[in-house]
DNA sequence: GATGAATGAGAATTCATTCAT
DNA sequence: AATGAATGAATTCTCATTCAT
């Protein structure tokens, strides 16, 4: 059982990274530390009690979104069994999380490397989920033989495509929601023998 | 017919943006313009002297790169009378600005709103002649039948997600040169009946 | 008779006080006050349950290495009888506690000015007994007729000077066990008629 | 002939160096730099317009107070023939820079290691001044015959262990004008045969 | 037209100290 | 008595921008 004190280290760090979370998703990782303490309601001192540094947020806040991506991606790869259901589950996955999951993407390069190295691990395993699936279409001779790196890797830049020119398919609203439909079908065109 | 003086002034202009493009391509939109200045071999002053702001030079530099870009599809289409062609020409340009645009992708985040609409303009002066001719071949029946703006969107995601994985697809040597027979083979073999 | 709970309060302190000390003679007097508590074991706050303030810990802290210096040298005094047993006698109890004493000296100015008078006062009951030698040996005619106190201020000056320039004259190992025969005999050469 | 410019560049850059040279000599090395702006009457960023970092100021100050001591040493070595003279003449040079050269020697250790080169070169041209005529009196036989660095080890560690304890010895006025007299002599009759 | 010294508003990070538990 | 999470002022340093020369 844990203690009240516990709890409440626990809750500040949380809302910290909530609140970093938000901030990044809404504005970007650039944001700076003592935003995201004032936004979260903690002195800005209080940011650096619970990580380190500017760059050891970033690496939690990155690392449990892939985390949890990685495991709704797992739940995922168990009930889907057609190709059309993977799709639309994972456009759905990536729909739940699309503010982060952009800023993810466009602003990579402005990440220390350390994170670089979780977004590729968690990009792989989705992969694999997906090759395995695509080989055995393949085999079933219901889709054209192309390399399956070279199917995800299609896929996946559809996907970034859109939520990277997102203001100018969507500016408003999401993009993903929009388009899923469009992009599921699409690929499942060109794929199809 | 110009003074002197005007040379004079077009020619450091001239120079700084020179500067800051190759910059900008080697290390990133992060460069300071104090940077630049030095590196162009002007004061630091004289790149406001010629740039209203440091978003007026992006915007300058990243227009003048569209430009050049546009114009270079323009001869493009004229001369490009297959798909192949296409792609391969498409690919070429890239390739020889690589460095460039691969940062104009990956930074934008950090570029001033206004500089991504001169972005957006010119992508759609690429999209124009890509949808001519596919709406050419697909009349022809020698693909399938996909709207041509969302073949388009593969295309260049496939394109984008190579250069935005860089460091994952090829780290030291330039991406576009490596897996341009790659990325053309298999969207051929996608659109093909 | 000390309860149970005071015996735990006053070890607790002491082992502050101890690794405190050990840490200042080791990295100095710029060691925060967190690194000591968790190298001591306890809590942060802890320190300032002990210690009103980073001062306080310092005065104590200073406080008990002198009275213990003092202790030491009023034994010696009582042993020693001739100059170069004292002088020996002296370099072997500084030696003993050569890393402390250094940074004592080296760093003094970051420390409370408190603290300072600490010290003062235990470097005049040596000279004390310093002094009443000297005055001997020279009613004695075995040494110049000089004030006492310069003698003293000249010995002390000496051993200061090496210890203060420890990283020119010996920066891996003790100074004053390199150099004490050095220092003890070029000063009874000094002194010598 | 220098322009209005350079002449306005090197007299901020000098206002900073004084100010800060003074500051320290007041107070210490551990003045912040907000403090030394505040005070030069220039902004915070102008003294990084300067000086690369906290370090390089310091180093420019220490550089240049070494270089002064240095050439006064220089003049003193050609116009002081008998040692009474040479230690008159030292004692003067120090007790004209009196302030900072204490606070150079107090808080040697809060310094860069690059300043502390700076230091030492400095002192051994003392010191080989100061052998050389040491050597030459010691073959006269009007002292006694003690190795030469001992002799100026001993001479400069009275000096500073006067000015480290200053505050002991004359809190108030400086230090070395009031007992040069005392320690000269004593120096003196320690050397005499 | 070009200069470059000066600006000052941030940036991340540290740390003695407090206080509810 | 001991805890340790929270504080917030202070630190060095960066950089686009301005303006007198």
């Amino acid at each position: 059982m844990k203690s009240k004190r516990q709890i409440q280290k626990e809750t500040t760090r949380q809302k910290i990274m909530d609140t970093a979370c938000r901030i990044y998703a809404k504005e970007g990782f650039s944001a700076s530390t003592a935003r995201i303490a004032k936004e979260a309601g903690v002195s800005h001192g209080t940011v650096f009690a619970h990580f380190q540094s500017l760059n050891d947020l970033l690496e939690c806040i990155i690392g449990e979104f892939q985390i949890s991506l990685a495991a709704e991606f797992h739940d995922m790869a168990e009930s889907s069994i057609s190709v059309s259901d993977f799709l639309d589950t994972h456009l759905k996955i990536l729909m739940e999380h699309e503010d982060f999951y952009l800023r993810l993407i466009t602003e990579r390069s402005l990440l220390p490397e350390e994170v670089q190295y979780v977004y590729a691990d968690n990009q792989s395993a989705i992969a694999h989920h997906f090759n395995l699936m695509m080989s055995r279409e393949m085999k079933n001779g219901t889709i054209k033989e192309i390399p399956v790196h070279m199917l995800f890797n299609t896929w996946l830049g559809m996907i970034h495509y859109y939520l990277w020119n997102k203001d100018f398919f969507s500016p408003e609203e999401p993009v993903l929601a929009r388009y899923a439909g469009e992009l599921k079908h699409t690929f499942l065109s060109l794929i199809r023998k």
